[in-house]
DNA sequence: TTGTATGCGTTATCAA
DNA sequence: TTGATAACGCATACAA
């Protein structure tokens, strides 16, 4: 990533004005000031840059003094590829471009793999702000992005004081779905979340863990579940609750597995994201067990797909959130951090769920 | 986007430095470093920093010193919102992405808007190499790009001498489709290709419209259709073309109209990408026409919906194309510009097409 | 193990 | 309309 097919040392501003006997200052205007030189002189320069293969001033020296990047970052809780992948995530992205392309900002999407402690990315990102996306408590490129002291707003997140912060009442929404399954008489339910916790484990979910988990949103919607159970009567340590790592179609399918194992007698699985969700629907279509007569699936997330397929589920609006982070952090007159933004959800009941056989 | 909570000046390397009595060198060492000093003074400098609210070196100030800025940047013919957007352009970055996580550096969304000539964004990026994607021709972005004078990869682009650049042979490609129907013994078919300037511009293509097309794989798809037919011996200059600037399924199916528009008696229409061969489809259902028994119809690109809906259309490896692209621009040992990868497409018949009637 | 000196390439300020 | 000067904040070669 170095081919360069130039012989001596780069030009730059300073070499270029030098060569043509006037002031760095005059060589700078002619770019950034136009207004500021007569024409003519403005044209000798740049035909002078193009001859020396002069690009213009460089960025990075740019950025130095005028502090400013021209770009915001979003640092999620992964790699750069699963922003990408995960159709919460695209959406999310959707509303955020479109605050970029509104004020004219570069969106750098910075690295965070759970599985690296490495933080320079996070600390080297040349950005004039962060959007933080549903990132674990502690997890240690968060607090590298605080550490920062750039203009910030987290997602999906516990709230941090004078940090501007968007997101959905979790634990509300997810009792929408539990009510949903209760009052249509289910009792044996199995749940399957996503993970926990940044290291990688899959496997059952004992009481002590749900209450510890390091991610906001898992965290709420187990506890929105879980006093919903209990207002029901229905003891919540009977549910078993399998976690997965990978928020993927084949982890939600495996999730499913170990559910029916732990209880084949299950009448619903309940996940914490449509992506999960399709696996487990996925996973008994190879039992051939029927959906919802057999086993009733619900997701979580509402994205296009599970609403296609009838997935009963909770629709949040994540296009919006993602587009009211971007204002939060671009809009023109700046304001205090600390600003609460709590987006509502809705619950949509599909063809995934229906009442048990008797 | 400047509230900060200090007082006095934000603390640098230097006033640090002042403050413990010690050279900024040791302070510098002591972040990047850490094994060019006693664990202890590297501790009584980190908590100094805590205290003084120092968040380590300053990014831009680095990359200007070592030349490096971490990231890569993306330009795509439109607003960086369309990135996340369409299925193609988010699979592309799927296999881009994939790189950057492998190469730990991250990437920039560079906005590069159709409709403005700005191109500030480009020449202000601070990345250390770029991926241009599917630009016009003459896009003043894409000009910017190679202005950069940073290593650069092209994809989906006419050759750049001395540039790397991944595509497809997007003539060959096309031409699979239109043997296809011209073998299934169609010849009334219409075409609804994408945008084939920077300008917005919807309605019939003529000839010479099509020959100077500013975008490469429209050019270059149009051109494969063109030869398929006239060796069968259709004659071209009947065969109704439309445009749309928008990649959408709304300007699908409006094309869709305009096509049925022109020639009533159509029995296929191609397009020149599955998103629009979507509105094709939905035109045709809102019109009770039934496909591919009234109507046949093609898409190009093979994003999962098209196989998943059973669109006749050509696959291309976008994931791939992206992938490669990343690897050009990151692999460690740098190779001098100027490669060129050609990657395999697969014509994938669906259940879209059939012969016409009678 | 620590410090000194220098330069990275630019823009802002102010004076001419 | 143009130019001189002074930062911007840091890392590196080299000396101590």
């Amino acid at each position: 990533m170095d081919r360069s097919p130039r012989r001596r040392p780069p030009a730059t501003l300073a070499s270029l004005a030098a060569e043509l006997g006037i002031s760095r200052t005059t060589v700078s205007n002619a770019y950034n000031r136009p207004e500021q030189l007569s024409a003519q002189l403005r044209t000798r320069i740049l035909e002078a840059a193009r001859a020396l293969g002069y690009p213009g001033p460089d960025p990075v020296a740019r950025s130095l003094r005028t502090k400013r990047a021209g770009a915001i970052g979003l640092v999620l809780a992964d790699k750069v590829s699963y922003a990408v992948r995960d159709p919460v995530a695209i959406a999310f992205l959707e509303g955020l471009t479109e605050e970029c392309d509104r004020a004219r900002v570069g969106l750098l999407l910075v690295p965070a793999d759970p599985d690296a402690e490495d933080v320079a990315a996070v600390a080297s990102a040349s950005i004039d702000g962060f959007v933080a996306f549903a990132m674990a408590d502690e997890d240690p490129h968060l607090e590298a992005v605080l550490a920062r002291g750039v203009p910030t707003v987290i997602c999906d997140q516990p709230v941090v004081p004078g940090v501007d912060s968007v997101g959905i009442d979790d634990e509300q929404a997810m009792r929408a779905v539990a009510e949903h399954l209760l009052a249509l008489g289910h009792r044996r339910i199995g749940v399957a979340c996503m993970r926990l916790g940044r290291a990688h484990r899959d496997g059952p979910v004992d009481l002590e863990r749900q209450l510890r988990a390091r991610y906001h949103a898992q965290r709420n919607r187990l506890a929105g579940l879980r006093s919903a159970f209990v207002e029901a009567g229905v003891a919540w340590d009977r549910i078993p609750v399998v976690e997965r790592f990978d928020n993927s179609v084949e982890a939600g399918a495996s999730a499913a597995a170990e559910l029916l194992g732990l209880d084949s007698g299950l009448t619903a699985i309940i996940t914490t994201s449509d992506v999960l969700a399709f696996g487990v629907l996925q996973e008994l279509e190879r039992r051939h067990q029927r959906v919802p007569q057999d086993v009733a699936v619900t997701g979580f997330d509402g994205v296009k797909d599970a609403v296609a397929r009838g997935l009963t589920t909770v629709h949040q609006p994540f296009v919006e959130k993602g587009r009211r982070a971007g204002q939060l952090l671009l809009e023109k007159n700046p304001q205090p951090g600390g600003r609460r933004v709590v987006l509502p959800t809705e619950f949509l009941p599909g063809s995934t769920t229906a009442a048990p056989r008797t």
